[in-house]
DNA sequence: TTGTATGCGTTATCAG
DNA sequence: CTGATAACGCATACAA
């Protein structure tokens, strides 16, 4: 059995294809008595529109790409489902091209490749604006970045900047020497997000407001091992100080807090006493095991985003936008 | 400017269409100085075929649908870097859908979906052809099982039932009382997989055969969270017993033996003396944290579940296959 | 070996 | 308001 297509529907509603075309697009007035015929006739074949034909027709395709690095994060997953809600409520699907490489950025790139041939485009934490730009692939679908901020297009995102201050602000406040680690994210020039560059900007001004500064900053990638290892060195250099105790360390992210945490239980210091920890991100195990950190409305910054693309898709001509989030501290007992 | 369409090369290489489209798949002898041509001005125009009309002339629109669960683990990077490789050879692009939760598989479902207007099916892990069948929803593509097993589709996937069994045949023959830790995954009757059961089975069934037995076995869920919870209250058991120590615990997940090696490690425990680890998947960071876990050959598996799906989108029609990897142990210092 | 015509499922245009 | 019909970009039988 083949599936209906827009002709079965139009034969079995008894009428023209059109008709069938213009209630399937909410189109110009149908006579609502038509309208309950074609849409029962769509349900009695439980037909759906090809999204080829569709995107061939030159119409649209409903669907939207979305370009984000390696999933191998909550955020990611939190993300995802604030865009899919927004989407979702609007009829469009999401295809997802996890950009593991340079070469897969590359092909994506390629024109005929699904991602290129959407509706639109979300690309997350990379903004690639300049790359397409250099390939003179002019996109001609509209484009929103999220998790990152650009002049040219439409942004929803996180102030990194604000989240570094107040971590920074609450810092100062807390006794001891103060540390930090932040996270290597130069892989690539193309793969490059400023999300921690602003954090520690944040950070210092609000240290350098409260006139404090840190004892030393260290940088380790963004990995469980890398985590460890930075954790380790850290505590060591602490505890070779002569009153490295107590110490505050603001960690940007919680995959390093979390490290951060295990070693200093290892060493047998006393969170929130001997050693303060602030983290950044919120992860699902942050409450249970009491790490203070800045909590990120990820899920509102991807509907959001996908707001902005929908008001593009609807015709929406104006100049880009930019939406911004706010972190906020949760202080819980790692501080 | 508009994108080249197949008349413009055919246009520019003073051909026509039909020539054009030949070249384009390799069809039926093209002369080769005209097939010359033709390419060159493919080239010239940087033309690209459109793959959505592709699809609607009746053709294929080489793209390849990936379900898989949340990729929040480095299994699936893996995987999906295998797939990668074998489908690019062959010219097909990948679009991805990440099965977050039940509802979004439903929409996955919805014949209007991308996700199910490829040319063919990857799933991974868990295996969803029941489902198909409950919804009959016949699937019209060629699908592929990976990491998964089925009688009535092809697949690719890892013996677990042999890696339980190297890994409970190894226990068998290290000292002290011997314990396990599994994982939760009944989360839906839909998203199952029957991966930790086998690794089970194969451990129990290798234990049985040296004429040992594990002292207590423990479950968690996926995640760190939990991993640590587990952890924690295996070794409290452990030290409430007489003589406890020395213990062997196999893990049924590198996530899970971190967590076992963290909390050994706050305990001041000698790992590989006190408590000997086995875990699961040689993760990234296992050679660097010395832990001895099974590795399971990933890449591989991905690349042979790509050559058994192109081979069904080759034409090929015969009974489902089954590929089989085996894990292998690596023995380092926890144990 | 190659060009032409037809069809794929939709949308859009245009008469009615 | 609605029904034909022409695109859309490509593959493919068919004819040359």
């Amino acid at each position: 059995m083949k599936t209906p297509t827009i002709q079965d529907v139009a034969q079995h509603a008894g009428v023209g294809v059109g008709t069938v075309s213009r209630v399937l697009n909410n189109h110009t007035a149908v006579k609502p008595a038509t309208r309950e015929t074609v849409l029962k006739a769509i349900a009695d074949l439980n037909y759906t529109p090809n999204p080829h034909a569709r995107r061939i027709a030159g119409g649209k395709s409903y669907t939207i790409s979305v370009l984000l690095p390696v999933l191998t994060t909550e955020f990611y997953a939190r993300l995802l489902n604030g865009l899919e809600n927004a989407f979702q409520e609007a009829r469009y699907d999401l295809a997802i091209f996890p950009l593991l490489d340079r070469s897969r950025l590359e092909r994506y790139l390629a024109s005929h490749t699904l991602a290129y041939q959407a509706d639109g485009l979300v690309m997350a934490t990379y903004n690639l604006t300049k790359v397409f730009h250099e390939r003179r692939l002019q996109t001609r679908q509209p484009t929103v970045l999220v998790d990152a901020y650009t002049d040219d297009s439409d942004c929803s995102y996180m102030d990194n900047l604000t989240g570094g201050t107040l971590a920074g602000a609450y810092a100062a406040t807390l006794p001891g020497t103060l540390y930090a680690v932040w996270v290597e994210t130069e892989l690539d020039q193309l793969f490059t997000t400023r999300v921690f560059e602003e954090r520690r900007t944040g950070f210092h001004a609000a240290l350098e407001q409260a006139g404090r500064r840190v004892e030393a900053e260290y940088t380790a990638s963004f990995d469980t091992l890398a985590a460890r290892n930075t954790a380790t060195a850290l505590l060591d250099d602490v505890a070779a100080k002569a009153n490295g105790f107590p110490c505050t360390v603001f960690a940007s992210a919680d995959l390093l807090a979390g490290a951060l945490m295990d070693e200093a239980r290892v060493r047998g210091l006393t969170l929130g006493q001997d050693v303060r920890i602030i983290g950044f991100d919120d992860q699902p195990w942050a409450a249970a095991r009491g790490l203070t950190t800045l909590h990120q409305p990820v899920e509102a910054m991807g509907y959001e985003a996908a707001q902005l693309l929908l008001s593009r898709l609807g015709g929406y001509r104006g100049p880009p936008r930019a939406s911004r989030f706010e972190p906020h501290l949760i202080v819980r007992d790692s501080s």
